[in-house]
DNA sequence: TAGATTGTTAATCGATTAACAATC
DNA sequence: TAGATTGTTAATCGATTAACAATC
């Protein structure tokens, strides 16, 4: 099995937006897109999106194109979406709330197992019918239940102390929601999602672009 | 006025990151820090510290290096974060409401004035102090209140119609967690979320990497 | 002044785009 | 077969890193 070279992040990320636009013309019936008209529909170059594809392997017809349900579901595999994934959400707040139902309905392959607080006036309630538990027993929740991702909506301070917890505890990825940058072990895939830093990069495009001249 | 030379997204976005540890230090009392040592904490080269401050200025001065609270007070202004912003949520879901309460405990500059929905049952309601409006009135309200910034959190379905009305009604940038790309016109910031295109992606690290070998 | 460290130019690296031969 | 469109190599572009002169 030859060893295939390192696929560049900036590939991977534009995977899942394939997917999207490949799912919505699924649903209208489209049969074949070449990648001219690919292009055309998601903005990046015919080049790209071949090229993109090619990295993990030949899935078009000279003369043809791509068969939409065919490269879906390609796509869907590369990403690891014919899988299911056990996670846990750390922090029963609004946003651990919100992930919460956000993964219901959404997700159907990433299944939020348990919710954990420090909270005591939270621990026992159900969010979606998921159980609120105590964080104290993480650790033997995460390990018995083998689960593969934590979803860390916790505070600044306390985020990578849980981080440790729950890759000691064996998780194989880390869903960062905390405002802070996560480290793992090498071994463990990590997420960082930083909201306020959006939120950031978005004001300065919204004023200041213009104002900020050298010299 | 010289004219500066556009500015590239991928600078942009670290932005928001060299702030948070520059607030770290500050909080701290650590007064100065050269880019070798910011190097070490923030996990960018010293080269690229430099030049990606001097895009913007010369902050540090040689042989001593940068005066922390200065530059965290020169990125500040740059992002734009010395100003105020009124925003408005179109979307009561859990999503929303998650939105509603993290940017009212942390950024002092993000002012959430109103919320909008479409279903009669949450219209009136309060949340976090904030009431909950009929869509119906969504142009009036903004540009009656010159509101800056439209937070999306609707379905895919509805959220392209919701971004052309608020971008109608004056809104300088849109803040889109809806599943979908939306688009603006030139003048109209957009900065897209998708979440779950980041939970497919933690997918893909978690396992994909090894398994689609070409050929 | 000497040492340190920036600001900035030059070199390198990687990612995107263009071109075209292969082939359906 | 002829036309279309991929797969892939080559050219270009942009971003990152290295080097060093400027200067505090």
């Amino acid at each position: 099995m030859k060893k295939q070279a390192k696929i560049s992040n900036a590939v991977i990320k534009r995977l899942p937006r394939y997917r999207r636009y490949l799912k919505e013309l699924r649903k209208k019936g489209v049969d074949k897109i070449s990648s001219n008209e690919f292009s055309t529909l998601i903005g990046y170059t015919a080049s790209q999106i071949r090229q993109d594809l090619n990295n993990f392997g030949g899935f078009g017809q000279q003369g043809y194109g791509y068969s939409v349900d065919g490269l879906y579901h390609e796509i869907s595999a590369i990403l690891g979406l014919d899988k299911q994934y056990k996670m846990v959400v750390v922090g029963a707040g609004n946003l651990g709330q919100a992930i919460v139902n956000h993964t219901y309905y959404y997700k159907s392959g990433f299944i939020v197992s348990a919710i954990f607080e420090v909270n005591p006036k939270l621990i026992g309630l159900r969010i979606n019918d998921i159980e609120v538990m105590d964080y104290e027993n993480i650790v033997e929740y995460v390990e018995e239940n083998e689960i593969d991702i934590g979803i860390i909506c916790t505070t600044m301070d306390a985020a990578q102390e849980v981080a440790d917890k729950l890759c000691f505890a064996g998780v194989k990825g880390l869903w960062n929601f905390a405002p802070v940058d996560i480290e793992t072990p090498g071994h463990v895939a990590i997420e960082n999602v930083h909201l306020t830093d959006s939120l950031y990069s978005l004001a300065y495009h919204i004023n200041g672009a213009q104002e900020h001249n050298k010299k």
